[in-house]
DNA sequence: CAATAAATAAGAAACGTTACCTAACTTGGT
DNA sequence: ACCAAGTTAGGTAACGTTTCTTATTTATTG
């Protein structure tokens, strides 16, 4: 058992963080009537270290100490009081304060993450590539969560200079509606990128890094059209009062084109989690008879899982009664007894470039500032169980 | 489309954060040369808003000003210098510094979370109802993950206190060998309350918030054992070095109260992941013949569907050949094709108890801090389709 | 040997807040 | 009129860094 204790005596006190503050300069001297408060466990309020105390022990001047611990270029200090330096910040366990660091430099080493929701596996996925990708460049990662709220995505991004970060990746969804806040955020002083799976570059000159949603639903649409599906439905995730995101569009278009009328497209309408798209389809499958889609398409995976659910719970089987595809290509998508085929956006590729164009900017080394860098990224779709041949 | 705008010229300059400092204390008057550098979208460098700038504006010191924006207690700023201080602070969309106020408060308003692996659902579900828990009472989340890397986990807990949070959620696996370091941290100024899943209370004197595994577990083995399940087998995520947590130990005794001879429960050990699940059982289902077990407990969700994926691909039948039992009930569970059960934990029962215990300490109003609060949860055991009666 | 350059270290200001203490006005009571 | 109390506001020092500028020492050169 890796969590017993051998003894450690009854409960002391969980000392609270702030401590009494010592007047004028001196240093406060610890009372050594602190030390045996509590003889068992041998605890003692210890001040936070900073570094006029290693500098002091060291017998240098503070900014020579932070010159020397930050290898700072310019300044060569001697060998030796370099080693005095590093030796006292060891015997005392310097750690420097980010606070302060980042109050006087004005750069936080840390980069925002704005997700609609950490729930979904998408989301989370994508938080834990990008943090990967920007730790490996020495940045720290802050997710904010709206939590599929929209009046607090709409928040936290008008907020994000609030944020004190260096920089933010936003992940727009069909249902961010952010004109004004991005031309705006895009005229302020935080460098952000722009993420997002669309059907072509985002049509703001933003920095960005889309997913081209073109691609993978084409093959989708021929793959399925081959098995001989001829009624399809998409399932979006817009509220009711929303335009249209371009994705039904591009099915329509690609459906007409290989002659399937936009009669025979059913747009069903739920909200990005599992159980809304399972109702969503549910009622839809006992409403439609004869009518019934051979293919759905859903905005995502979760909807995607929360169709199959419906389908089967109406007694029909996927995918001989009902093909399924989703998008995101989420990492459960392949263990699902009845495996998802879903459109498939490279995670790892569109974290390491926005991790990449967002450093740049922020480190100022992008070679032309005046001109936003579009990065397009191909989606492909995955065929797997819950597509096959059109029966009925 | 909410993201296609009208017109916004060509790729303008994306600022950088940093704009010079000015001398001395003189406001820098921003240069009218900047306004016109890009006339279209009238873009100006606009410095960050300082208190200052609000107290100079109402005409009054930036103490009081402070005083006022902060709603302190004591000091009765008049109603007229407070509502001219508001007016300019929402005129000139004045927004504190939260890394200045850090600094001289001490306080960060935010806690840290830290957990293993933020791909896993349970986690990053954990750390979304967390979220919801401590904004409610004014904290910002900031989650620590560890990505499955126990290295990092050791890295990550030991510099808590680098964190700058005013307290930390910890999160221990079975794999998480702390025994040292929660001593430390519980001697160190740092508050912070423990999350687990074990057979009982933490063995060590810390706020903390454990599940009780016990009942779930003895509820499943109940019913499995009813059902006619006689040979078991238990996926463990614990490297091979490491010493047995203490689940297997729990399942080996129960079913040893009803006369299953240890003999009859198989160990498998994997780690966390679904691939690496569906590893090992796959490979343990080809070498076990004739003795195969009929019930299978993995220690978590994940790993149970890595299990159930490994049966089917073996041309097993979930539940006919193997019955399957995961802990955590995952969202996810009850919506795959063929439902898990598991034994479920009260995420936001446990959320809010550590939110709760946690600001407590912070904020010092706990009755007696020299008790550490201990809260234990139920788990209970949830039957889907996963778990059968035993045919062969 | 003086003059200049390079190397090395220190001093002080600044980052944007909050906290503590002191100063100036009001009142009202004697 | 004068002093205590109350009310309202300002001055200044922190918080722990970094950065800019200045001062010392040592080496290099004509």
């Amino acid at each position: 058992m890796p969590l017993s204790f051998s003894s450690l005596g009854e409960g002391p006190v969980a000392l609270q963080k702030g401590f009494s503050r010592a007047g004028k300069d001196q240093v406060a001297k610890e009372h050594p009537a602190q030390e045996d408060r509590s003889s068992t466990l041998g605890m003692k309020i210890q001040r936070k270290i900073r570094l006029k105390d290693v500098a002091e022990l060291a017998g240098v001047a503070v900014n020579t100490a932070s010159t020397i611990l930050n290898r700072r270029p310019n300044s060569w200090a001697s060998k030796e009081t370099e080693a005095r330096v590093f030796k006292a910040a060891n015997e005392l366990g310097y750690r420097p304060s980010k606070t302060a660091r980042a109050l006087q430099s004005g750069r936080y080493h840390s980069i925002g993450l704005l997700i609609q929701d950490l729930t979904n596996p998408f989301f989370s996925t994508l938080a834990d590539e990008l943090e990967a990708a920007v730790e490996e460049r020495g940045y720290d990662l802050i997710v904010e969560n709206c939590r599929s709220s929209l009046v607090r995505e709409r928040h936290l991004f008008n907020d994000l200079t609030d944020l004190e970060v260096d920089g933010m990746v936003v992940w727009l969804s069909d249902n961010s509606a952010f004109e004004d806040e991005l031309a705006s955020a895009f005229k302020g002083p935080l460098p952000f990128v722009a993420l997002g799976c669309g059907s072509s570059s985002l049509p703001i000159p933003v920095d960005s890094v889309v997913s081209n949603f073109t691609e993978g639903l084409q093959q989708a649409v021929d793959a399925t059209f081959e098995l001989g599906h001829r009624r399809y439905a998409f399932l979006s995730a817009l509220a009711e009062g929303q335009a249209d995101g371009s994705r039904p569009d591009l099915l329509t278009r690609m459906l007409a084109e290989k002659g399937v009328p936009q009669s025979s497209i059913q747009i069903l309408r739920s909200s990005h989690s599992i159980d809304s798209a399972c109702e969503t389809v549910t009622s839809f499958l006992k409403s439609c008879g004869d009518e019934r889609p051979t293919a759905l398409f859903a905005i995502n995976d979760l909807s995607a899982i929360g169709a199959m659910r419906a389908a089967i719970e109406c007694g029909l089987h996927v995918p001989k009664d009902l093909s399924i595809v989703g998008v995101d290509d989420v990492p459960m998508a392949s263990y699902l007894p009845v495996t998802l085929s879903s459109i498939r956006q490279r995670y790892r590729k569109i974290t390491r470039a926005a991790a990449d164009l967002l450093i740049a900017r922020i480190e100022g080394t992008v070679e032309d500032p005046t001109v936003p860098t579009q990065v397009i990224f191909p989606t492909h779709f995955v065929a797997r169980e819950s597509v096959g041949p059109a029966v009925s």
